[in-house]
DNA sequence: TGCATTTCTTAATCTAGATTAATGGAGATG
DNA sequence: CATCTCCATTAATCTAGATTAAGAAATGCA
């Protein structure tokens, strides 16, 4: 992903805001113009369904910008909280800096280019929610994110796979 | 979803064809820069796994569009193939007529809240893949599309869910 | 440093949904 | 019209992964 500069230009007045482990950075139910883009640390975004089980929607390393984006564009109540698994530093911005007003055409097609990008992702990780078993999607995510594994709490990676952390457990115990 | 003109305009060199049930719109593997306007009938996109198992990924019905954005943008071969299911009236234009060159502002930024409403149902549909049973995701697909059952043969909806049509049956007997 | 809490693992069941197989329609095609 | 192929349904197994439970390891905190 290109560097925060690239991404929302020089002429913005986004803030940067360290955070401790665990904190949360976005509740959910709120409706919010930021972005958050991580520059040190590691965050994730998730749901939690009506029996309280949180569901882990995507990580956010060094470089990564994490946003409820449908929460921003049109005004809804996020569905995501976003919080820190690491000492992190963020920087905050708003949609506004990211996508319109004063925005020039040629931000605004890059920025088109980056939501084309993660419509790919999810559209990847839909097929393989439909067409993998567990293990064949727990060695994607190692070929994806080789760099995880290490930093992320076994139980949070189950999340992000759909499965229990004894599942998750078992599996890894196999290979 | 918008009109058409509303979303590429009017200054666009789009075509009108007709497809008969069954055609294949767009192969998989084949870069395009070609996005799909259901004007009339029913179309449906999908992927092929390894072992030959169809997985659809989304249908279109009227006023729909149907397109592998990152196929589109990044030059990339598609993953999804797109198919008719009915009849149908499809108007083809280019993503450059969607997206990029001699686009207005306005248009863009449009586009981006195009792209931004896609993330949001893709989101949810990856997270709904992760905590709710097949029974409560054909709930919700009811719900969302109350007009498709009466279209759409059951084992398609069924792929669309990632369950089998044996098991679609049986929950459709339940309730 | 020691205690408490959370995390990871292992093992024993249980269950949703897959697989396999067989049957009765419904459209298509000659 | 008769035949053929595809589709939906039902039922009998089978299995991946959930659930429950309990112990071991790691981590946080006083």
């Amino acid at each position: 992903m290109d560097s925060l500069t690239e991404i929302i230009g020089t002429d913005t007045k986004a803030i940067l805001k360290k955070f401790k482990k665990k904190e949360i950075i976005q509740k959910e139910g709120v409706v919010s113009k930021n972005a958050f883009y991580v520059k040190k640390g590691l965050i994730r975004s998730y749901s939690v369904d009506e029996k309280g089980k949180e569901h882990i929607f995507m990580f956010g390393a060094e470089d990564w910008i994490i946003a409820d984006l449908e929460s921003n564009v049109f005004n809804k109540p996020s569905e995501l909280c976003i919080e820190t698994i690491e000492d992190s530093e963020i920087v905050i911005f708003t949609i506004d800096d990211f996508n319109y007003s004063e925005s020039s055409k040629e931000k605004l097609q890059k920025n088109s280019k980056l939501l084309a990008r993660r419509i790919g992702s999810l559209q990847r990780r839909v097929i393989q929610l439909m067409s993998s078993s567990a293990k064949e999607r727990y060695q994607m995510f190692l070929e994806t994110y080789p760099l995880l594994p290490n930093r992320v709490p076994q139980k949070m990676i189950a999340s992000y796979l759909g499965i229990t952390p004894e599942a998750l457990s078992k599996i890894r115990g196999e290979s």
